[in-house]
DNA sequence: GCAAAGATTTGCT
DNA sequence: GCAAATCTTTGCC
């Protein structure tokens, strides 16, 4: 036997807790997307980078100034896609953590892909990158999964949801894991900008910037 | 109701 | 290395 049945799910409680724990358990977790017409490819990657947003009080979080129409599946249970758009031309796909309505989600940063390599490619645009780069950034995994904000609010730990989430497979070892500053968020502040909330698969060619 | 800024990527200088 | 592209969401008048 070489991989996992099709359709494993993943536990919706490793993303129930603690928000740093659920990141590190997203790592060499597979992100999967389902072929969209008949006919198409379906679309499959290993995570190997996120960033942690943790709580009301994370100024670098949508959450921080409290529920919004467009923040509102933070605050809801685990498990959950929230998706927004950033810079009016980039879809980036969160996975909502933490249960009791603290708001927290983790940003899924880059992919390395493994199936579907030619839809991941139209979905970029036709982008003559190197396959290792197809999804390498957030609005990359974006686009070359076929993500946009209609997919807020489905379910990441239900197989059958045409986007969901599969662990990695139990022959595989548990990937090394690097930590460093989250990117994009100066507006923050400290002691925002500085926490290691980013944690990548050390040495993965898929991580869109090098760690610290 | 209007103005400002953003969890990015790409291409040109 | 830097600036443009592009539009939604939020904050303030």
């Amino acid at each position: 036997m070489t991989g996992p049945p099709p359709g494993r799910p993943f536990p919706r409680d490793l993303l129930a807790a603690d928000s740093l724990a659920a990141a590190r358990a997203l790592l060499g977790a597979r992100l999967v997307r389902e072929a969209d017409e008949p006919g198409g490819q379906r679309r499959r990657g290993r995570i190997v980078e996120v960033e942690a947003y943790i709580g009301l009080d994370d100024r670098a979080s949508h959450a921080r100034m409290g529920p919004t129409p467009r923040n509102r599946v933070m605050f809801g249970p685990p498990g959950i896609a929230y998706v927004y758009l950033v810079y009016g031309m980039h879809h980036c796909l969160n996975v909502v953590t933490e249960a009791g309505g603290r708001p927290a989600a983790v940003l899924v940063r880059a992919v390395a892909p493994e199936e579907g390599l030619d839809a991941m490619r139209a979905g970029r645009g036709g982008s003559t990158v190197p396959p290792h780069r197809l999804a390498s950034g957030p609005g990359c995994v974006g686009a070359a999964f076929g993500v946009d904000r209609s997919f807020t609010g489905m379910d990441l730990c239900d197989p059958a949801s045409p986007l969901h989430l599969e662990p990695a497979p139990p022959d595989e070892p548990a990937p090394q894991i690097a930590a460093g500053p989250r990117i994009g968020i100066a507006y923050a502040g400290e002691p925002w900008t500085s926490r290691p909330w980013r944690l990548a698969v050390a040495g993965s060619a898929s991580v869109s910037r090098r760690m610290a």
